[in-house]
RNA sequence: GGGGGUGUACUCAAGCAGUCAACGAGGGCAGACUGUAAAUCUGCUGGCCGUAGGCCUACGUAGGUGCAAAUCCUACCGCCCCCA
């Protein structure tokens, strides 16, 4: 269907089983089948919970293509369903439930940021309402036999949060048999999750077992941390989104905190492990800020191409090294306008309020110039920088 | 079903009739210093009025008492714990 060639290059294998890898099981078994030859039918399930893919998560999906390169199909599956119920296992709190629309809209940005990194021609997409809509209270029942409570509550998650007397609802319960279902009903040989995603996956073998099917190998992969050292998450804003412009994606990279950066060269970069390890050692002799530059560049390269990581690094050392104005300033209708309302008006301050604040605190300048009256009135051509990194042109 | 507890801003957490737009901590933002790193120091962190004193919404929801409520009363809702 897809083409033949499976690729059972040693090299390569043993890369796809350890870069960025947290874990495999069942290594052997999964080794075994990858230099058999055979074409495995890799799953990789996600929730539409956010309308955006970071570069956390975005090495799950890179870890797919490595599999697809080798020759395996992706199974993409978008839970469409299991977005609605919401999964408890990366979470401190419970996850509010979607409503369709939400999960209608997200879907449809999702998979398109996903194609960015899949091969599509080699990826099956499924929705898992397609099946799980279907599922009656007999067979849930007989799935749900399968498991015991103790197993739910040991996990580290759900046992701190019922600790801190925070709630645990029962319908949390039921997300790892619904995703675990899904291995069932595409036939799944590899899941590949987040480390958090454990549980879940390991709910897909026991599952596959019970319908007769044999057990599918589960990887997990470390998931990166945010600029701030802080899990990746869009509530933290502390996240590098891959369809950020490439000035922005340069600039976030290069705010990370500098001992997260061996760390991003693996997760988020598809450099080679020879190409890491050399910077590893550039690490000890150079300034880390040369080698970031470097990892940003090969970040934006990765989304946006050649010639936008550089424009893009040569945008930052000017704007941000030599402080100067960037090159390409976004322009805004303002002549005549007073500063204040410019700035609320294109979202360069949330409300008038904190356009004040900014103002009192000199974050405010106008052509290279701090100005603090937020009745001045603007004129065509001129430049508003607020903070360090917003700027408009009036005109 | 019975009993006890609890619900405060992004998060945690004080406040328990007026001096509360609400202590403190974390986070965030901004300034200084820098490598838009870290660390450190400082300020800010509901909105509107347009530069100044104001005004308007906010403390689970809806009512009530009172000159005055986040603070008291009633009902409702959510959550937690114990017993059955």
């Amino acid at each position: 269907m897809f083409g033949k060639k499976i690729i059972t290059e040693e090299g390569k294998i043993k890369q796809l089983l350890t870069r960025g890898v947290q874990e495999v099981i069942d290594v052997d078994h999964l080794k075994k089948r990858l230099l058999s030859g055979e074409k495995l039918r890799v799953k990789l399930g996600i929730d539409p919970t956010s309308p955006d893919i970071h570069i956390g998560r975005a090495a799950v999906l890179w870890k797919l293509r490595e599999f697809q390169d080798l020759g395996h199909i992706a199974v993409f599956i978008v839970g469409d369903f299991t977005g609605l119920v919401g999964d408890a296992s990366d979470k401190e709190s419970e996850r509010p439930m979607l409503t369709e629309t939400q999960i209608k809209a997200n879907m449809k940005t999702y998979t398109e940021q996903a194609f960015k990194i899949l091969d599509s021609k080699k990826t099956e997409v499924y929705h898992n309402s397609t099946w799980l809509r279907k599922l009656g209270f007999m067979e849930l029942s007989k799935m749900a036999n399968l498991f015991g409570l103790h197993e739910f509550e040991s996990r580290e998650v759900i046992a701190r949060r019922m600790k801190a007397g925070k709630r645990v609802s029962y319908h949390e319960l039921l997300y790892p048999l619904m995703q675990g279902y899904d291995s069932v009903a595409v036939k799944a040989d590899v899941e590949l999750g987040g480390v958090d995603q454990r549980f879940n996956l390991l709910t897909g073998r026991t599952l596959q077992k019970f319908y007769g099917q044999e057990p599918q190998d589960i990887m997990t992969m470390e998931y990166l941390v945010g600029s701030d050292g802080r899990k990746m998450s869009s509530s933290w804003g502390n996240v590098v989104n891959i369809t950020d412009k490439p000035n922005n994606m340069f600039g976030k990279v290069m705010s990370i905190h500098d001992d997260l950066m061996p760390q991003y060269f693996e997760l988020a970069t598809r450099l080679s492990a020879e190409e890491i390890e050399k910077i590893g050692d550039m690490l000890k002799k150079e300034s880390p800020k040369n080698i970031k530059i470097r990892l940003a560049e090969e970040i934006v390269r990765m989304y946006h191409g050649e010639r936008e990581a550089k424009k893009a690094r040569d945008e930052w050392e000017k704007v941000f090294s030599k402080k100067e104005l960037p090159e390409d300033i976004e322009e805004a209708p303002g002549d005549g306008m007073k500063l204040i309302d410019f700035m609320t008006e294109h979202a360069l301050a949330g409300s008038s309020s904190e356009a004040k604040r900014l103002l009192d605190q000199g974050a405010v300048s106008i052509n290279d110039e701090v100005s603090k009256e937020w009745g001045r009135i603007l004129k065509k051509g001129d430049v508003v920088r607020v903070g360090p990194r917003k700027f408009l042109k009036v005109s």
